[in-house]
DNA sequence: CGAAGATCGTGAATCGTTTCAAGCTACGCT
DNA sequence: AGCGTAGCTTGAAACGATTCACGATCTTCG
């Protein structure tokens, strides 16, 4: 395990540290015979840079030291489509700019989040996009004090960054379609643990019924956001009386559960039942009877989110927070 | 941006550096007195440790230095669930041994690839475990002697570690399954690009078909592995003729496509046309015709691998390659 | 021919943490 | 009192890469 370090490159090459240095770091001021043959012994001994020393021992002799150039992704759950989708768009957004993206995720434990945040202040991170915010603002503040900016996903919060959806308005488009379709009857069904952007898609449609003069929006809680539950949720439907003739489901998971146990049940969906999803997940489109649902920009969000966090990590102290909000979009197939 | 570091908290609790970071590191060597002192100093000054510098001097004097303890894992998309799962499968073991995991996908790029393993190497992580392998074995070999344990993931190595899942026998029980239903007109659906796996799961599914002296297995190839791909096969699969009595899915986002268009076009699943998927990802189970698919242990294969890297990053050069070779369990359910 | 640049290389200082040998106290024992 | 010991604390030496003020050559041109 002879850790190959920058000294015997040196050594093998006939050259000074310092000039490895420069080869790694700013080829063009070498001669390039030296270069050469510093890039020689590099190959020969399987030289890899050590990014901790270097990242100690960093910028300008005035600068600020030591920040990697790194961004976290913290979200509740990386295999959920909609979490990774985002992550995706912002590390897209964070590569262009010459960023690492490091994706974590919290499970839903206040623990892990901690933990994840605490890693990413270890690290020196440069900053890093959140979406799960179960840690009290004194700590998060604590973070930010260390450098560390801090960029919240689908929340919102005075004294920072935000990206996020409107998804007040988006439980207003879904409701507002349904009424139009004549189904005042409407239910919404969702799942524990109920992430903060459900309850708002939960307000936006039950306001725009009371708004409509329309009836009370029965609420269907099940035991997660997932197909199963759905099909339990779709169970819990048939027998209600009356039966609701228009189901807003708190994501597409759900919808297409319920859509098929309807069918499977001998529903008809939309003629009896209209069921409207949120997320557009690809599935949607292909699913027995396509969804209708409320497209988000998911990649669209990372990205933005991504932005925000790099202005301002660029502009320092000059920074004014700024707070994004993306409309989410109907995409009308067959369920309604 | 005044970076604390442990000499500040020193001198605000009036103690030397070396106790603080007796503080951190062994509490209970340090007097009760003194410790509170540090962890005020600490909690006032906001101080969080850098890890950089930490893992640069690190380990008893004659130990190589340096090495992180987190391991990488290295797939080609991660907004693919199979993959999220691999990974989480994975993180829960190092979780366990106290290790970090740091996730990372290459979207079939053979560039990213480089550059992830590049950056764990630089990061000096304790090993990754690769489902992508685009990179020469030299490259590797590289990585390796510089320290880094390396373990495949659903491929197989002469000189490494593994963990795989038996493709080729899960095409064997899947042809098997519907030979015994009497499905003897038999096609493949799959798209490009088409990992290794998907073309051994074909190739065993063939070599049963062979075996059984049926007639030869028709392969249909999309442009993805996703249910739009899916309805797109289904389309072509009614239009050939004689239309195949049988379907083996090289996943099930292709298979729960297929079943959906199949039905639209009026085709009835399983008594037309047998459909038999892989992976038993969750919708399997919830779609309008339950999926009868191959279901590969994949949490439980992210599992065996990360024990895989901790074992050989325990025995050090005492340590023999193992090859863990994990079989897929048929899912009868209403499609075949 | 000699001074002024231009072009490259050098090596010591530095980043923040951990480790370890050595030092310091307070205490018990003879 | 003298000595040994246990319990804490100290301070300096690492770790590996980067930077920067200086040298050392080599060109160029008055």
């Amino acid at each position: 395990m002879p850790q190959t370090s920058i000294r015997e490159v040196a050594r093998r090459a006939g050259v000074s540290v310092g000039t490895v240095s420069n080869v790694l770091n700013r080829p063009n001021i070498v001669a390039e015979a030296t270069r050469d043959r510093v890039l020689a012994a590099i190959e020969e001994l399987g030289f890899v840079r050590n990014e901790s020393a270097r990242r100690l021992r960093q910028g300008p002799d005035d600068r600020p030291s030591g920040r990697a150039r790194a961004f976290g992704v913290v979200v509740e759950d990386l295999t959920n489509p909609y979490a990774s989708d985002v992550a995706r768009g912002a590390e897209l957004a964070f590569e262009e700019a010459g960023f690492e993206t490091l994706w974590l995720s919290t499970d839903h434990s206040a623990d892990r989040e901690r933990r994840a945040l605490e890693l990413l202040a270890e690290q020196r991170a440069a900053g890093v996009l959140v979406s799960s915010v179960e840690t009290g603002p004194d700590r998060i503040a604590r973070w930010r004090e260390s450098g560390m900016c801090v960029v919240l996903l689908d929340r919102a919060g005075p004294d920072f960054c935000s990206a996020q959806v409107d998804h007040v308005a988006g439980g207003d488009i879904a409701a507002a379609h349904l009424l139009a379709l004549g189904r005042d009857r409407m239910a919404f069904v969702t799942g524990v643990p109920e992430p903060q952007p459900v309850v708002e898609r939960c307000e936006g449609a039950a306001r725009t019924l009371a708004k409509a003069g329309a009836g009370e929006l029965a609420v269907l809680t099940q035991d997660a956001l997932s197909p199963t539950a759905g099909q339990r949720a779709a169970r819990a439907l048939v027998s209600m009386s009356p039966v609701p003739t228009g189901v807003f489901c708190a994501n597409d998971l759900l919808a297409i559960g319920v859509v098929n146990e309807l069918v499977r049940l001998g529903a008809r969906v939309p003629e009896d039942v209209a069921v409207i999803g949120y997320d557009d997940i690809e599935l949607a489109r292909s699913s027995a009877v396509p969804l209708t649902t409320i497209r988000q920009p998911r990649r669209e969000l990372g990205w933005e989110a991504a932005e925000l966090a790099l202005a301002e990590t660029a502009e320092g102290s000059a920074h004014e927070h700024r707070q994004i909000v993306l409309r989410p979009e109907l995409m009308v197939r067959e369920s309604a």
